[in-house]
DNA sequence: AAATTAGTCAAGCGCCTGTTTGAAATAGTT
DNA sequence: AACTATTTCAAACAGGCGCTTGACTAATTT
């Protein structure tokens, strides 16, 4: 009781969850802001009013915080994401079926932002995709790998006329437009206007989604289509 | 005389041109493989085998060498990409133009790579495009803004039909695409294979560029076709 | 009530940070 | 040969880094 009068903090049912979370939530956002590498432990845990100690005693590392922030919030986005891949995996492979694959796989960390943790996060797991730090890159590697590997097995299967060259690059770019549009750098909006803006996810699914699906169903550059492959692309009803 | 002997490099025209550009040069690497936060000035100076003090008397403070990175390699590439551009904004706006604007504005970055420093370059540009940390930010500004106000010009042009909104959306997503590729975080070749590389300038080229430009001339989400444009999409002959 | 456990705390470990200093060495000019 | 301007140098500035320690408080178990 004393610890909570004296910090003036609504009381917690567990004692330290409390301190856990505080800290994984001011590092969630330092981390975002600033990226992982110029943000100090003494900086999560002053913002977070907690001990120096804390971070230490609860995570034993700075990486096992990113870690463990990042399995917070991705455990069930990946569960969703499997699941959803699973029907499409089973709707089996007509051309209208890759909307719904990259649906699946996009959609559920781009429908982030409810919350303000949750928006902190999608900047935080867009910035740290191109993060060289060999901490930061270890951590993502343990968490997108498995679903990252599901993800191309309903895709390849979807696209059987893609050689695994063009598979490979196409799937960078749909990477590519993913990450980009979760780290939201403000670049474009400051030229298009601040009307715009990465982190409406809305827009990121009306609009991005049938861009990649027009990429991903393009005619193949190594062997041009055969001439019967001829799909319907213009499917924006929800 | 008795520095180069010293040093054992060598010689060269300028007096000190030699330790501004070593300076360059490492620091350009080191920035690409580790991330600018992640970087002190002497990690710089130490590889570089020049003084600590060097840093501040040719550039003034770690932003200045990153700036001076930044304008050493973009100057020429971004006069290639207006001239580029120029042509094609005067070869008018049919849908095959398309290809040659992402090819104008993509093209003379991802071609980079024929020296080691402009690979690190490469990486170090794609890496920077989310970095949070706001003296990247301030740099990437200064250097990027200018040329692709004139991408958007010439793209605005070519895409008469696209909403404001859907052209956000879409830049959002070639933008994403270039910057991952660049970056080449080695996540995908892990999956794909080792005999597969973001870093392969021709397959760029080859395969993302018709991949936008799918993505670009697909129809509009907004206002659906006017049901007679149809355009061709299977030009791969360079 | 005693013993155990979990959690918090201030202080400090050795090392590194971006930057500055003033003197020494070198190069270019007269 | 003397003089000036440019460049390099070791040393140091105040402060921050990730992490550890050992004492202390508070809740739980026995």
């Amino acid at each position: 009781m004393a610890r909570v009068a004296a910090t003036g903090r609504k009381p917690l049912e567990a004692p330290s969850a409390d301190t856990r979370e505080r800290i994984l939530d001011t590092a969630e956002r330092l981390f975002a802001e600033r990226g992982y590498s110029a943000v100090s432990t003494r900086n999560i845990t002053d913002e977070a009013g907690v001990n120096i100690a804390a971070i230490h005693y609860h995570f034993g590392s700075k990486e096992a915080v990113l870690d463990a922030i990042f399995k917070r919030r991705l455990d069930p986005i990946n569960r969703r994401r499997e699941q959803l891949l699973e029907v499409c995996d089973r709707a089996g492979a007509d051309g209208s079926v890759m909307t719904d694959i990259l649906a699946a796989f996009i959609g559920p960390t781009l429908e982030l932002g409810g919350t303000e943790g949750e928006r902190n996060f999608k900047l935080l797991a867009g910035r740290a995709s191109t993060d060289p730090n060999p901490e930061v890159k270890r951590v993502l590697f343990t968490v997108y790998d498995s679903v990252a590997r599901r993800f191309l097995e309903v895709l390849a299967k979807a696209c059987p006329d893609l050689s695994p060259q063009e598979m490979f690059w196409r799937v960078a770019c749909v990477y590519g437009a993913m990450m980009y549009i979760r780290a939201d750098n403000s670049r474009l909006q400051h030229i298009f206007g601040e009307e715009f803006s990465l982190s409406d996810a809305k827009g990121a699914l009306r609009y991005a989604i049938p861009f990649l699906t027009a990429g991903m169903t393009a005619p193949p550059v190594d062997r041009p289509a055969p001439a019967v492959q001829r799909k319907t692309r213009s499917r924006n009803a929800k």
